[in-house]
DNA sequence: CCCTTTTCACCTAGGTGGTAAGAT
DNA sequence: ATCTTACCACCTAGGTGAAAAGGG
């Protein structure tokens, strides 16, 4: 599925009429894995079916297998730096699946590990021997306010409402004006 | 509204490496405005609502003034000749108006006037004085076969009935499986 | 019990010709 | 009478969380 919100970035600085390649990546945030908060119905309410719970996570041991760390262009790939420049540049292509198998090209992650976006800006160096400057032609920005968990089942019911009441495609789960909320 | 059947192109013969922008543009036929076979109530079958006529164009006199003459680029442009060869590039973003104050960059044509597209690719030349070199950097190719006759609503029932059958967003007035038909 | 998968109703977004009303 | 405009039902295409079913 897609990630949402969008991951969009403002850009400035870039030589106008030089190309560059725009990309993104996700890198672990640390070594774990995480599992929600346990349900315990002695003490708690009787809950029917799907029950939400704390909005804080327990560390549940060691990470999984790292994911094959795949990476996705901006579908603007490559354009002029006055292209990227002149408006904001949104990764709303970019999807992401628990799939191992996986063979959309999707950002394959780990359920329940936390991760960190990572934009990543290359110049495309005209000259032959290009591949020697690799190393001083591209920029990496991470920003870390951006760090999510990722999951295959919503652990929180604030979040829910919160993407409820400002993703478009889900105003049919929306019970009031979200102007209003 | 969209161009439909879409006009697409298979290309050969381009450097790989390079970069080019593909557009398109409509130039008049002749210098004729058309008309509709009349209806002629006294010896046809009585006729309620909108009325399909012959499949044969009258000429109703001197064209229209010419429409402004915009240019539709390929939105992938530019891009490397061996992504244009790798598979038919297709026009399916062409849109065409009859409204002369249009601000979307939409193509404008004359309603029941005749069209030809035209095909244009163009080397997107490195070199500083470019400019220079324009008449040499672009090929034009024309294809008799696509010239169709502008409308605002059709003339001829079975070229509705061949795009009800062919264009799938018109599925809904299909009255029987296209692949029968 | 906790998490994942699958399916679904309900949206957004936009491309069809039909149709009735409008314009000349 | 002929052509144009505006609106519509009905599609394609695909992005939502809910809910039920599945797995360990």
């Amino acid at each position: 599925r897609r990630m949402f919100p969008t991951f969009q970035v403002k850009i400035f600085g870039m030589d106008p009429m030089a190309d560059y390649m725009l990309l993104m990546d996700f890198v672990p945030v640390d070594d774990k894995r995480y599992r929600q908060v346990p349900h315990c119905p002695r003490h708690g309410a009787r809950l029917v079916g799907y029950a939400f719970h704390s909005s804080s996570w327990l560390v549940a041991g060691k990470a999984d297998p790292a994911t094959p760390g795949r990476v996705h262009y901006h579908p603007d790939s490559p354009a002029k730096g006055a292209q990227w420049m002149k408006q904001i540049v949104s990764f709303d292509k970019l999807k992401l699946t628990n799939n191992l198998l996986d063979d959309n090209g999707h950002i394959i992650l780990n359920s329940m590990h936390r991760y960190q976006p990572r934009f990543h800006v290359v110049y495309v160096d005209p000259r032959k021997d290009s591949e020697k400057y690799a190393e001083e032609n591209f920029k990496t920005f991470v920003f870390e306010e951006t760090r999510f968990t990722a999951v295959t089942a919503y652990q929180n019911h604030r979040i829910t409402q919160l993407k409820i009441a400002s993703n478009p495609f889900a105003k049919g789960f929306r019970d009031c004006d979200p102007e209003d909320w």
